[in-house]
DNA sequence: TGCCCACATTGACCCATGTCAACTGAGATT
DNA sequence: AATCTCAGTTGACATGGGTCAATGTGGGCA
């Protein structure tokens, strides 16, 4: 990863006061041995925009995201775009034993990142129990994850896309608050139109375009163009084309 | 997974003299620890079209694919489906921890798997040192992998998906044959035309008149329905989209 | 040998989504 | 307040790929 943070870099945080703790690769290492990561961990910022590696360059630390929202996309030479994950706190970005990113990662909102450098990570995970075990359910996860998308992107409507993409982040958003689904949750955008467009495959206009027409339809109200209504979860899940419970990995 | 094999059960094969030995989950396994894998594992076959796990239903047992080639697809209510994995010799299916299968996974051709109850299997990944270490780098293989489909699925044209499927096909046949890539080669179909619609998020209509174009084109010859000439494997790399060495994962 | 059946191809047509372009509106800059 | 900018919206039009339907074809079996 870049060595160009932007904030201060906040050493402050032990790991065992971290907020990602319950979620994040470390979660299921030993109070003691916790020690080490410690030692080795090390904060990083960056604001909105702001690259954290790009495609096929060396990324040199691998690590947890903290705070805000990142996203992983890959681009084709005549600059078609498609974002291929959308990391927020707790997960986890990079791979050991590959020096080399597959995709660019790129801050979304302003970033803390908590970073290993990654020979050291490849080091700990074999000698730190209970880390690679935890590192193989996030990845399995993604996975799960991975594969709901290309459901979405092979054969799924511009609006069924839509309409998954809030109902995920109203699980999210419902998960992190605590309120029910049930009533009238209302929803932050982490990402623009053009964002939103490169993870369902669509364009901008699309995107834009089936906002609208499901504000027509009232599934859903906007309250500027970040914030978005969603006064029946159900009649949203519907219009993504799920089955009642979804089945889809949050 | 069902408990209705159909060809004969061989248990003869000893892991030692296994032929996806150095390739599969097992390859890191130490030969003295290979005798506990030995004494779990079974061997179960499947023909053409045989579910192996259906979407929703419990499967107890996980494992590798010997010989044969696996589809995994996820359907929609309305029948919509997409391939989310085609998964060939010494890949690995199913998840540990998670009973419930996410997915569908069909014998494509006749299959052998090399299998192991899911509950043990978990155990003994966590007393054999070097299984969840390989476990972990296929699952990131395969996250890598699927990030790239979901590049392709996202946004590719027809044509593009079409010939980047064939440079798969085309790069998996020299890897194994040991034939040279530039040299005319000739690939074989492991699928119906059906399955490659599933695959790319097409159409089986979009696969025929895509193929027939590439063919008139002169980028790809057929020879019957299932084998296909690639006389310039570079010009089809780039009927496929990508920069001239690809970056995709086989 | 010839028929059958599943797989594959081809054609005609249509529609969802992309493309190109103009317009709007909210916040920042002066 | 005037204006600039950038994200977002809307409109008109083009087109890639889906849909529906007819036709071709090759391998297995009577």
């Amino acid at each position: 990863m870049k060595a160009t943070g932007r904030l201060s870099e906040a050493h402050a945080i032990h790991c065992a006061d971290c907020p990602i703790r319950a979620r994040a690769v470390c979660s299921y290492v030993e109070q003691t041995e916790l020690q080490k990561l410690n030692a080795l961990k090390y904060y990083k910022s960056f604001g909105p925009g702001q690259e954290i590696v790009a495609a096929g360059e060396e990324s040199t630390a691998i690590g947890s995201v903290v705070e805000g929202v990142v996203s992983l996309s890959k681009t084709m030479v005549d600059g078609r775009r498609q974002m291929v994950g959308l990391m927020f706190a707790s997960d986890f970005i990079g791979r050991p034993q590959v020096p080399v990113a597959p995709y660019d990662a790129v801050a979304v909102t302003d970033v803390t990142l908590c970073l290993f450098p990654r020979t050291r990570f490849e080091r700990l995970l074999q000698d730190t129990p209970g880390l690679e075990r935890r590192l193989l359910e996030i990845a399995l996860d993604e996975l799960d994850a991975a594969r709901e998308w290309m459901l979405l992107l092979g054969r799924k409507s511009a609006r069924e896309k839509i309409s998954t993409f809030l109902t995920i982040l109203a699980r999210r958003t419902a998960a992190a608050s605590g309120e029910s689904l049930g009533d009238g949750i209302t929803v932050t955008l982490p990402i623009t139109r053009e964002a939103i467009g490169d993870y369902l495959g669509l364009t901008i206009e699309t995107v834009s375009r089936q906002l609208t027409s499901l504000r027509k339809d009232g599934v859903i109200s906007l309250k500027g163009s970040r914030s978005i209504g969603i006064p029946d979860y159900a009649e949203l899940l519907d219009a993504a084309g799920e089955d009642a419970d979804g089945g889809l990995i949050a």
